[in-house]
DNA sequence: ATAAACTTTCAAATATTATTGAAAGTTTAA
DNA sequence: TTAAACTTTCAATAATATTTGAAAGTTTAT
């Protein structure tokens, strides 16, 4: 395989990578592309090497600022916004687990927490009682997987890496 | 809020949470309903709870019963086909974990494996071997994934609690 | 072997989500 | 203050994913 083809397959698969995972496959995309470019790149090179317009470059491009996996720089003597992609994988990791969890996990936590409090005028119902408690099942394993999602995105790798190995063994 | 008024929200949430993270908002609906309900239910009953097609039922209660969230049982004297939840809330979790590895990081880890075959005449290359070194270290990280996810979902609960409370303090 | 009872399939229709690109907005330099 | 250079927005359009439902397939009882 030549290096230019292995990039743009690298490019494809990541945006398809992303699409079964809830991220839009042009997001994915611009992020492979920050991941495999060494230089800065405008939103106009973003646009170019992945034939995309400018609207749709723009969005992405910020919604990978916001998330962490992207950084705007300007260039000395250039007015263009320039963008640098976060190469390591521990931090991209880090990133988008805390995006995730912030945008994903809280709310179901939000709703199980709040579908416990069912009027029941009777103490004894029994189809109340089990509802809630599996309620709360569900709740608990949402609440470990939180928490476990926190500490993984406040962890430094080497933590990590202790732990993996701790588990392995 | 009232029994049903909860139920209902739960089916909702649930859809949603799917749709987040690449899962079909049917196919999650229809597991909520399994996860709250205690009776066996044909393909029939869900139709009709959920307002669905006949196809749609059908298809995302086979992909269920698939990844192991939803099991086929038979009622004595009934010809129909019933199905039963997986209401264990760590057998769900560790079930899906294991297809979604199965299906979304395996193929990403064969085309990581094999995008550092790369030709060149020239071994000093530096733009071939930075993007080599990139594609290590994305593999690297995934590989770690995927041994972690490994773990998780052939562990049994305790142990994942063990690691859990370590990881706490 | 037949037909009733049920399940599965899949092409067409629908719904959802992403993308475009022109227009509006903003910033900078002079 | 102006206008050039750039960025952002958003309504219209396109692409993608899901759903429907009728037809085909299967199983079971007789």
């Amino acid at each position: 395989m030549e290096l230019n083809e292995a990039k743009e397959k690298f490019i494809q698969s990541w945006g398809n990578f992303g699409t079964n995972w809830g991220i839009n496959k042009t997001m994915a995309q611009i992020h492979a592309l920050f991941l495999i470019s060494e230089d800065l790149l405008s939103a106009e090179d973003v646009m170019e090497t992945l034939q995309i317009s400018r609207g749709n470059a723009n969005m992405n491009i910020r919604t990978l600022v916001d998330w962490g996996l992207v950084y705007k720089e300007s260039k000395k003597g250039e007015r263009k916004e320039f963008f640098r992609g976060e190469k390591e994988m521990w931090q991209v990791g880090k990133k988008v687990i805390a995006v995730r969890q912030r945008q994903e996990l809280e709310p179901v936590l939000r709703v199980l927490s709040e579908l416990q409090n069912i009027d029941s005028h009777d103490k004894n119902n029994e189809e109340v009682n089990q509802f809630k408690e599996q309620m709360k099942k569900i709740e608990d394993l949402s609440q470990s997987a939180n928490k476990f999602l926190s500490k993984a995105a406040n962890a430094d790798e080497n933590w990590f890496w202790k732990i993996l190995m701790k588990m392995m063994k």
